[in-house]
Order: structure tokens, then sequence, then C-alpha cells
DNA sequence: TGTACATCAGTGAACGCGCGTTCACTGATGTAC
DNA sequence: TGTACATCAGTGAACGCGCGTTCACTGATGTAC
């Protein structure tokens, strides 16, 4: 087994662990003897269980951020002025895309983003906004310049509550699926949710307050 | 000290740690030591960690559907048909009015409701669907007849959508708060920013799709 | 009114357990001369 | 080509620590007769 097998294996079964439990509850004896390898590699190439979950993050969000950017730059090129539902179609297909490219799970890695934000981990908030917070930044100022009728406060608040929505549905996408299969018989997959949740935040994002 | 002294002292630390750090991360030892009561009583007045957790949750959800229920039956009562905006209302007014009476915090019980839906506690998910789950069935069953353009499959999905900006918001209002403060010198209250997600929130429930 | 007993909130100390981390060590591979 | 040394991935066992829970006990209050 070569160091990058180690290295991947360790990542692989963290990623679904953490999705599956969060990260106190999950230790390392569980990932080590999930990804089959000695429980003292982890310390030996990541340094501690805090860094591990850093590079389990950052796997993903490095080829997600850079494919944004890249979308975003052709886009702007293209000279065509942007929409609201460009844009956020634009987030969700790439968000898929980089995924899929790295053999990754879209929903375990929306359920990782949710905890991002709601566990209690300071240094992986911390992490993440010094690495990936450009990227957002780009993309929420795009955004607004496509909302010239909404003032910049408002405008805050909503990113706010699409990201809510955003996070909170495909983190919980499991549960809510098969509530809907049960109650409806209806069938459903992470695409079509998120072609639903572009016209539903589309729509919050531009209505007239008041 | 009385009973109901210690028992409540319990609640309080608990409530304020809990929001602050999460379950996990919150030890009976400074559960205790925070209420200055001995480490025992958890376990002598609630039995175990889980059922002080759920005990934390009952204290306010509790209040918080009754009033919520009686609230209905007063609309209902009053003969005028049910709007999108006027159940929003009703909601999250009934939510912040029974938080009032009981003297608890709004944002720190948004926290935990957050926490119970993400963090991973099996019981606690089980406690509050069993608990208060009719409740939450005839709210959202009023607000679909509120919506009667929208499909029940469409409806589904969107009410995880507005429950997700609500939850995700209102658990995360210092942080939001505290950089809207910084970047547009704006002040808001919890209040004002259930304000702004009435009308938000109703447009994406009301939407056409396509 | 007095005595014996029961109840119950609360306590202090200890229990075993699983945790993240460390450390001395192994063995394979690469490098210098 | 051969030898000595360095590097480095990986290992097995142990470290100390904080955790939730338990248990024997105390002391105040209530109840029965």
């Amino acid at each position: 087994m070569s160091q990058m097998d180690t290295v991947n294996r360790i990542l692989d079964a963290a990623e679904a662990l953490f999705a599956e439990r969060g990260f106190t509850e999950t230790s390392l004896r569980t990932i080590t003897s999930t990804a089959g390898v000695n429980l003292a590699a982890v310390n030996y190439h990541f340094g501690s269980k805090k860094e591990l979950i850093q590079a389990v993050f950052e796997r993903f969000l490095t080829p997600f951020t850079d494919a944004l950017e890249a979308e975003l730059d052709r886009r702007i090129a293209s000279g065509q002025p942007l929409k609201v539902e460009g844009l956020l179609e634009s987030l969700y297909r790439v968000g898929l895309g980089s995924l899929g490219q790295l053999g990754l799970d879209a929903q375990r890695f929306m359920r990782l983003l949710g905890l991002a934000y709601t566990q209690f981990q300071g240094h992986l908030r911390r992490f993440i906004v010094s690495r990936y917070g450009d990227s957002y930044r780009r993309f929420a100022g795009l955004l607004a310049e496509a909302l010239p009728g909404v003032d910049p406060v408002t405008f805050y608040w909503r990113l706010y509550f699409m990201l809510g929505a955003t996070i909170f549905t495909l983190s919980s996408y499991d549960a809510i699926e098969a509530i809907l299969r049960e109650d409806f018989g209806a069938q459903s997959s992470l695409p079509e949710t998120l072609e639903r949740l572009v016209p539903a935040a589309s729509a919050m994002l531009k209505v007239e307050s008041g």
C-alpha cells in the first residue's frame, strides 16, 4: 500500500463517518479501523484530528471553488448580463460536477458543509473562511449585482436565508426524501431537488419587500 | 435551595452551554459546576445526560406548541381564510412570545432547534417527533391549504426550504448580525429579522414553478 | 408530645471506559562514496 | 558493485485524561402511632 493509498483511505473513511455521525462523535479508532490502517497513521500523516477534519474539507472545496471561479470567468467573458437564476444554477451545477469528478457523494458533502456551520469547530470555520472566503465574496457580489432593486442589508439577510434553505435541505436530503416517498410515493433525485431550489430561492431573493 | 431550584439551575446552565457548544462537547461536570450543584445531581434528577437534553427541549417546546395550537384555534374560529403570511407571522410571534414569557433567550433556542436537526442525537429527534409531531403536521396542513396552487410534492420541499432558512439563519443570528454591523453599520433585532423572513419565505412558498 | 421509621434531595468519591496522542521501534527504499 | 547511512511510511503498546455513571452515605423533613 503506497502512501497515497493510506492517506486517501483515511480521508474516505473520515468523510463518510463524519457525515454520518459528526466530528466529535467519530473516534480516530473508528476511522482507522474502517480504513484498515493503523491507529497512529492519522497523527503520522495529518498531525492531529483537527487537521484531518480540515483535510477532508480541503479535498473537496479546493476543486469546487476552482471550478466555480472558472465558471464565473466564463460567464463574465460571454458578455451577457448575469441573472439570479443563472448564478444559482451555476453554483449548484459546479458543485455537483466537482463532486462527480472526484467520485465523491454530493449529499454527503452537503451534510459536512452543514456540520461545518452548526458544529462547534472554531478551527474549521476559520480554516474555511481564510481559504475560500474570497470565492464566496465574489459569488455574493455578482449575485448582489444581479439584484439592483434590493438594498444591501436586505440582500445580505436573504443570502443567508438562501444558504440556510440549501444547506439544511441538502444535508437532510435522505430523511426528507424518505418521508416524501412514503407519504406521496414520489421519487426524486438530488439534481431534481436543486432544480426546485433555483426558482424558489430566486423568488425569495427577488421579492419586493413589505 | 429547594428541589425546583436545583432542577431549574441545571436546566438553565445546560440550555446555555448546549446552545454555545453542542451536546457532546458539553460535559456534565461543566453543567453542574456552572449551575453550582453537585455532579451527581443530574443523574439524580434526570436519570441520564440524554434525558437532561430532552428536558431542556421539553421546557420550551411544550408551552410553545400549546400557544401555537391556541393561536391556530383562534384564527380558525375567526372564520377568515388563513393566508401564508399570516400563518408564518403567527408561528414567529408565538415563538417569540412563549420564550419571552418563560424568560428564555429566543436566539439561543433557535440554535438548540438547529442542533436538534443537525447533531446526531437520534433519541432527541425521536422525542421531538413523538411529542410535538401532531402540532407540526397541523401547522403544515394549514399552510398547504393556504397554497392551493402548489402541488403537494413541491409544497413539501418548499416547506423544508423555509424551515432551513428559518432555523439556519436564526441559529447563526449572532454571527450574521455581527458581520452586518461591521460591514454596513446597520443594526437589527430578532423581531426585525423575522419580519424580513415572512415576505421572503412567503414568496418562496408561493412562486409559480418552472 | 415523643419516638421510630420512611422518604427523599443531595453529596463525595470512586468506577471503568474510550479518547487523542506519543514514543520507541521496524523494515523498506533511496543516496553517497 | 558493495557498504554505510539517511529517510520515511508504518506499527504496537502505552500514556494520561476527562467522561458518564454508580454507590454508599448524610441529614432534613414528613408520617404513624
